[in-house]
DNA sequence: GAGTCGTGGGA
DNA sequence: TTCCCAAGACT
């Protein structure tokens, strides 16, 4: 089997199964493919694209959004998770107005340098919305990769050199055919190859995965860490911000006090939510989103 | 490098 | 019901 055939395979694939997303669109701007793919960090599709489109027909440009306040963001951002999100998205459109011209940078350095802005992201904007020919590794492409060619059903905690290096050598030669694989084999994990329940029938690949021909193999690396929610943080904040959100006018210490009992917790976290940002402490002892 | 950071839906 | 996890970034 070459790697060709492996290109033709999930071109091919991609070429009919794909789902028409609105920022995969020829007409999308690089600015809202910037836009979609920090709110699909960690978010699922579906939960995206209403707010996607709500955020374009408002802000259509980065100076658009760098010219309101950043809690207008963190509002509009709704029930997407981590609303940090918001805010660096807010602070990388004002970077762009100030160092880009207003412009999404089209290279991989200035990307990487905007806030919220990591590997992942970087690449995925370089390569969806400027045609750059650079392999885009996500979760999806590293859970296919692991499959299909290193014959194990879950990819390791965290992104291997191995798997980098993987990456780069199955990176098609032409930018065309490079843009296509990077969006077809990220589509095929999303689609056929999950992380549970795989959809092996459907998979393109079927014939030649690895892990399929070894028998599927049950998973046997370190257990991944399962992350708590009820009475962390991570939920306490997660009240305040919403109560915060819903309301038109800054809300008094005591309806914030109403969303969780426990004292010391919820100043902590008041504190913390403060200190990132995301909450504007008033003279009067109100708060409210960041002005 | 391990921990932290939201949210909601499907298995 | 409980658990897992969905196009990660940052410290």
């Amino acid at each position: 089997m070459s790697v060709s055939d492996l290109h033709d395979a999930v071109l091919d694939w991609y070429a009919e199964a794909q789902r028409d997303l609105p920022w995969r669109r020829p007409d999308c701007s690089p600015w809202g493919v910037f836009v979609s793919e920090v709110m699909l960090q960690q978010t699922p599709v579906v939960r995206v694209l209403p707010v996607w489109e709500e955020w374009m027909a408002r802000w259509p440009t980065p100076a658009d959004l760098a010219g309101v306040a950043s809690g207008e963001a963190v509002r509009a951002w709704g029930r997407l998770g981590y609303p940090r999100r918001a805010l660096r998205l807010h602070a990388a459109a004002t970077a762009m107005v100030e160092r880009h011209d207003g412009e999404v940078p089209s290279n991989l350095v200035d990307l990487q340098a905007l806030p919220g802005v990591g590997t992942y992201t970087a690449a995925a904007v370089a390569a969806f919305a400027f045609g750059i020919r650079v392999p885009v590794v996500d979760t999806n492409v590293r859970r296919v990769h692991a499959r299909a060619v290193t014959g194990v059903e879950h990819p390791a905690p965290s992104l291997t050199r191995a798997e980098s290096d993987l990456a780069a050598s199955l990176l098609p030669d032409s930018e065309s055919e490079a843009r296509l694989w990077n969006v077809g084999v990220m589509e095929l994990g999303a689609l056929v190859c999950t992380a549970r329940g795989p959809r092996c029938d459907d998979c393109p690949l079927l014939g030649r995965c690895a892990w399929v021909l070894a028998g599927r193999p049950a998973y046997d690396g370190p257990p991944r860490r399962g992350q708590k929610w009820a009475g962390t943080d991570r939920q306490v904040r997660g009240r305040i911000v919403q109560l915060l959100r819903e309301s038109d006018e800054p809300v008094s210490r005591a309806e914030v006090e109403k969303v969780w009992s426990d004292e010391i917790q919820r100043e902590r976290c008041l504190d913390g939510l403060v200190a990132d940002g995301l909450v504007e402490p008033m003279s009067d002892n109100r708060f409210r989103l960041p002005a």
